[in-house]
DNA sequence: CCATTATATAAGTGTTTACTTATTTAATCA
DNA sequence: TGATTAAATAAGTAAACACTTATATAATGG
């Protein structure tokens, strides 16, 4: 593990937007409309934050029909650090629960 | 611990000079002018960058005579997960000992 | 007191970041 | 096929960042 690889890992967590994508993913797997609906942000931007995420190797995506299904990349040498550090957070008022109960949550099929 | 507070935190961290500057302090409390000859850094520079990391709570600094000590904050409640981070990361091929060879090594009295 | 030394602060600059809106790509479905 | 939906990409922008040089502050020592 260089400085290099890290800046960039810690860079990519650095951020209130993705450490709640993050918290978010450490619960369930989503796609972007979902986080568009969680975080109240526009799907660009919701699309540019996980790019970012993917590129530090801290998610994967998975296409599944028209959705890409994200998820946190449990493979990762630093995964039990995010998992415990994402443990520190408090949890979002916005819950996939509440999406369901509006019917907004995506079921892809 | 919120979503701000860890923003700050984690932002303090991500940058290559600021991680050696904390792999430095895991071994030994510095002064600016001894981070200076080991980053090759302008004093400017290094001050700059020991503020942020005192904003973000994670050093402490201690007036001694001309010098000021900056050592880590060792009662930050990450600070057990900063030394695993820093333990991951390999030792900067300039080291102390080798400024005390050079002479350059400051003895604050 | 004056020169030196350690550090801090100020102001300026080029780069990166996190967004925006507009558009494109690609899959589903009526 | 054509409309809809999910996501990606492009281009533009304001703010933050990591430096720079110049200067200020403050302590030491001759």
């Amino acid at each position: 593990m260089d400085y290099s690889y890290m800046e960039s890992y810690l860079k990519a967590i650095s951020d209130h937007n993705r450490m709640l994508i993050l918290k978010y993913l450490s619960k369930d797997s989503l796609c972007i409309c979902e986080f568009t609906e969680l975080l109240d942000m526009t799907q660009p931007a919701v699309s540019q934050h996980m790019r970012k995420l993917k590129t530090a190797e801290l998610v994967t995506e998975e296409k599944r029909g028209r959705w890409t299904i994200w998820s946190l990349n449990v493979r990762h040498a630093l995964y039990p650090m995010l998992i415990h550090l994402l443990s520190l957070l408090p949890e979002p008022e916005i819950t996939v629960e509440s999406l369901e109960a509006e019917g907004k949550k995506v079921v892809c099929e």
